[in-house]
DNA sequence: TCAGCTTTCGTTTTT
DNA sequence: CGAAAGCTGA
């Protein structure tokens, strides 16, 4: 068998070797696009007998192309991949410009303008044509009449009235480009495309096409598809118009029909199986795509099991989230004997600044992690400062980084100084650069005559920019970048100006500098590894242009990877240890797409947030939370804050549910808290991800370090659990909430105060009470817990007890060492004890027929039963004779349109429904929207009066922090979350 | 006129 | 919190 097909679905094999000149390859998340996208590359190569480069492969993030890239290495091998022109769009078109623009009249050595030299250019231009346009606003709008290859006069041409301003500013806009010799992001694809529309010659020898992310490419990315393929017209894409997310950037879904309509013979091959998530994340992230009734019914069948049913957590605030967050994840990985690793877990975030808050809880934490997308490496003002130098340098016509640099450091060149020199540049009608170079000389003067001192600083700044320019000159080789970015700042004395400037973080801020010299370093010595990075088309007369001058051109290319780059290629940062840097990812739901991890929170899902109050197309946004939600392997966690006190002015705060998880979906398709971990469920998650399950003993090693076994340290409404405190720790809540407090007030400590915030049922209070009121009290878990054995006798019957109270209520919890009276046995008993290990496989793969929850596993009583023996099927019967009372319809595990539930189509019968309704009486919360707290009265109890006895395990003990300077270490007071909050609240430490 | 300080405002998503 | 505008002493 061919190995290129190895492991690929029959349809994925019919895609792969498809003779369809064209090919689109439309599934869902998680169906094997990309997977199929890459054995075709190494398909047609092989088969076909194409060269490397003579195939073009376009990808949406430097980052897919890297795997991609890698892939094919393993694929094809004989470092042929390293040929094929593989790249984003716009690093494959500045590499046709580089070499063939002189033919369009392509000044050598271009620039590319990056968001800050728009912007910057644009609010100059309002400012001087006195337009009231904000420039965020106009920055869009020229962005958008480019992504459509409009023109201004084209603009102009069409243009009302108000558009007019627009076309003024988009004018002076494009001559400033010009002035400065810069392109912009649509500049290097359209003038890309005018290149191949004049000189199609230049891409004679290309024989196929290949577009991963098809519908998020824009008009102008499409015809560039078809100039890049014009010889042979062998185009092969793959996309998913539900995850259609860049629409703000002018991509178009329609590309797709547009392609269909534009070749007939177009093959449409669809993919439906998933491989990627658990049968219930589908599910509930079909749902929600589903809720576009635009959109046309697909097929999406699950290969995997049920597995755990998705969590939608309410918390109190965002740093409550965040800090929930860590516990889950601290949960996660020491419940699952090694299964997890840091690197297994992803935050992704509709924004990027929403991350801040979970940064911070994650370093006090001591979770490693790491940030992508949002504030980027090269955008940091003291990194920015040098590479502006490196532009200048590089091409001194760069004005608008001539003025970000020209007095920093301090020269004594202020705002009329600079105004001089603008004036008199532009009324010479020479660069900037050259007018200031005359000044200096003498040769030209300002209208008002310079101050001195001012003369001076233009003087030093002359003569290292000009020294800087001999270094260059002299050094004819890839290491150029760096050996400037070192003269510079030696010159500059660079470090010594940080410490004037930023004399808080100048440190931080020097290793930035540090670092972009090792990103200038590695640049130089990946040039010398693969010499033919850049394709070279033998074709034609159409000569590259004379490399000039290797050291410019390295500089060139340095800066034109910045431009281009996401993040910072960083092979192994913090060396720290032979291990690969194990981190948990935070993203940005856009720059997570295409990747995917085991486990996934996606925070903030509150309307205003997803969708964001400034979206302009709902449906996009829907989609964006469907693409978070399909990056989920095995469990995926949706949470939001129910107040977020910087929303809403005068309001309290308060935050409502996005609409796109209607109450009906959140009751069908959602747990109000993380599952509970135990054997069977971490087995599912093991195979899921196709790993070995680990031994019961890796499970039990983790357990001694968890506050709790249960994600039970806010109500399941998102409140402070107030069985955590005793009374005085409403003001150790990170962002006390007013109300709260207020009843405290009233109410004094210790009694049952955080009912008034919730809207929990009499016959619940009842039950509040009693721990509530004895934790003031006691003095250890343990004597509470032999001094009631039991849980509270209604509590029993009416309510199912998490796994772990019961476990942690056994008399033989006395014998324990752990002050909360978790023994190992105790543990093994939550297990299930290692006797079951081997009794059923467990949900595993789409042949299992019974498609059950994995949660049900973790039902409370289940894990007595299962330490007696019984096996799941019988206990399962038990548990649902339990007086239950869904005060909702309980739910089929319905799936309107038949695919969810594939993965055990044949029985479908009482099994499932039986398992829903557990799902609900697991989390008797209102799944409504998030309002106020109040939840719906339930007849069914809640888990309250456990929850406070599985308290007492949870207060004794503290997490241990691992990051030295972090504190802490095994706590065993009873105040253990206390104190941890007070400490978390407080910051620094010893 | 410059530098440094305080104040204010607003905060999507990306190549 | 970071950028940009405003203010004030040198
Ligand atoms: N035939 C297959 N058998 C087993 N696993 C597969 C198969 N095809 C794909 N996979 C796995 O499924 C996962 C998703 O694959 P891939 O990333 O290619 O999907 P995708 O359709 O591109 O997803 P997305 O649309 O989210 O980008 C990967 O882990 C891949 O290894």
């Amino acid at each position: 068998m061919d190995p290129i097909l190895d492991g690929l679905n029959h349809a994925q094999r019919e895609a792969v070797t498809s003779s369809g000149s064209i090919l689109q390859v439309l599934a869902p998340p998680g169906s094997g696009k990309t997977k199929t996208l890459t054995a075709r590359v190494a398909y047609l190569l092989s088969h076909h007998g194409y060269q490397p480069q003579d195939v073009i492969c376009c990808t949406f993030t430097i980052k897919a192309s890297r795997e991609m890239r890698e892939r094919l290495a393993k694929l094809i091998g004989g470092k042929s991949e390293s040929r094929l022109i593989l790249g984003t769009f716009h690093s494959i078109c500045r590499r046709y410009l580089v070499k063939y623009g002189y033919l369009i009249g392509l000044r050598r050595g271009f620039g590319i303008a990056d968001s800050d030299d728009t912007r910057a250019i644009i609010r100059r231009t309002i400012k001087r044509l006195k337009s009231s346009i904000e420039p965020k606003a106009a920055q869009g709008r020229i962005s958008r009449h480019k992504a459509h290859g409009r023109s201004p006069e084209a603009v102009a041409a069409k243009a009302k009235a108000e558009e007019q301003e627009i076309v003024d500013i988009y004018r002076d806009y494009e001559s400033a480009l010009a002035a400065s010799n810069l392109l912009d992001y649509d500049d290097l694809l359209l003038r890309c495309g005018d290149l191949l529309r004049e000189h199609p010659q230049c891409v004679s020898n290309v024989q196929a096409v290949l577009v991963d992310e098809f519908q998020d490419t824009n008009i102008i990315q499409y015809e560039l598809v078809n100039l890049f393929a014009s010889k042979n017209r062998r185009i092969t894409i793959v996309g998913d118009p539900d995850q259609s997310i860049y629409g703000f950037r002018s991509a178009e879904i329609a590309n797709l029909k547009r392609m269909q309509r534009h070749y007939s013979n177009t093959t449409v091959v669809l993919l439906s199986d998933n491989y990627r998530s658990s049968a219930s994340i589908l599910n509930s992230a079909q749902e929600v795509i589903e809720q576009d009734t635009s959109r046309p019914a697909k097929a999406l069948q699950a290969t995997h099991s049920f597995g755990t049913l998705p969590v939608l957590r309410k918390l109190p605030t965002p740093g409550a989230e965040a800090k929930w967050m860590v516990l889950e994840i601290k949960r996660c990985e020491a419940m699952t004997g090694g299964l997890l690793r840091m690197s297994d877990f992803a935050v992704l975030l509709r924004s990027a600044s929403l991350s801040t808050q979970i940064e911070t809880a994650f370093g006090r934490a001591g979770i490693p992690y790491k940030m992508v997308g949002g504030r980027k490496f090269f955008d940091r003002t003291e990194v920015k400062i040098l590479l502006n130098y490196m532009r200048v340098v590089s091409h001194t016509g760069h004005s608008d980084a001539l003025l970000n640099i020209v007095n920093v450091p301090p020269r004594r060149i202020g705002d009329e100084t600079i105004k001089q020199l603008t004036g008199g540049a532009d009324k010479a009608k020479v660069p900037l650069w050259d007018f200031i170079k005359d000044v200096v000389r003498g040769r030209r003067s300002t209208e008002k005559k310079l101050q001195k001192a001012a003369e001076q600083g233009l003087c030093s700044l002359m003569k290292l920019i000009e020294a800087s320019r001999q270094k260059l000159q002299d050094c004819e080789d890839a290491s150029a970048p760096r050996v400037l970015i070192e003269f510079i700042t030696e010159r500059l004395s660079f470090q010594e100006y940080l410490i004037r400037a930023y004399p808080l973080d100048e440190d931080s801020r020097w290793a930035n500098v540090k670092e972009l010299m090792h990103q200038a370093t590695e640049v130089a010595a990946f040039e010398e590894e693969e010499v033919d990075k850049e394709m070279d088309l033998p074709e034609i007369e159409g000569v590259e242009q004379q490399q000039a001058h290797a050291g410019e051109e390295a500089l060139t290319r340095f800066l034109a990877n910045v431009a281009l780059a996401t993040e910072i290629t960083t092979k192994d940062e913090e060396q720290e240890g032979d291990q690969p840097k194990e981190k948990v990812t935070i993203s940005t739901i856009h720059a997570a797409k295409g990747l995917e991890w085991p486990v996934v929170f996606v925070p903030a899902v509150y309307n205003g947030s997803i969708p964001h109050s400034r979206a302009e197309v709902v449906e996009e946004e829907r989609r964006l939370l469907y693409v978070a939600m399909t990056r989920a392997q095995a469990l995926l966690y949706l949470s939001l804050p129910i107040r977020q006190p910087r929303l809403g002015e005068g309001e309290d705060g308060s935050t409502t549910l996005t609409p796109f998880l209607p109450p009906k979906l959140v009751t069908n398709r959602f747990r109000l808290t993380g599952p509970p971990l135990h054997e069977k469920a971490v087995y599912s998650i093991a195979d899921i991800l196709r790993r070995p399950r680990p031994s019961l003993e890796d499970m039990y090693r983790g357990l001694a370090l968890l506050p709790s076994t249960l994600d039970d340290r806010w109500t399941p409404e998102g409140e402070e659990d107030r069985t955590k405190f005793d009374g005085t720790s409403a003001r150790d809540v990170d962002e006390p909430n007013p109300k709260r407090r207020r009843s405290d007030m009233h109410q004094g400590p210790g009694s049952t105060t955080y009912m008034s915030s919730a809207g929990y049922t009499m016959n619940n209070s009842t039950q509040f009470t009693v721990p509530t009121t004895v934790s003031s009290g006691f003095t250890s878990a343990r004597d509470y817990i032999t001094a009631n054995p039991e849980p509270p006798v209604e509590s029993t019957s009416k309510s199912k007890p998490p796994a772990d109270v019961a476990v942690a209520n056994k008399p033989s919890a006395s014998s324990s060492t752990r002050k909360d009276g978790l023994t190992q046995a105790s543990i093994s008993n939550f297990f299930g004890g290692p006797g079951l290990q081997k009794r059923e496989p467990v949900i595993a793969s789409r042949a299992q027929p019974q498609p059950q929850p994995s949660r049900r596993y973790g039902q409370p009583a289940q894990s007595q039963y299962l330490t007696q023996s019984v096996p799941p099927a019988l206990s399962s019967h038990r548990v649902q004779q339990r007086p239950l009372q869904p005060s909702r319809p309980t739910l089929e595990p319905t799936n309107p349109n038949g695919y969810t539930w594939m993965a055990a189509p044949s029985r479908p019968g009482p099994k499932p429904r039986m398992s829903v309704t557990q799902e609900r009486t697991g989390n008797n919360v209102s799944a409504g929207t998030a309002g106020t707290g109040a939840s719906e009265a339930k007849p069914e109890t809640s888990t309250r009066g456990f929850q406070a006895v599985s308290t007492f395990h949870t207060t004794t003990m503290s997490m241990v922090q691992q990051a030295p300077r972090r504190t802490l270490g095994i706590r065993r007071s009873m105040n253990g979350w206390q104190d941890r909050m007070k400490r978390d609240g407080g910051g620094h430490v010893s």
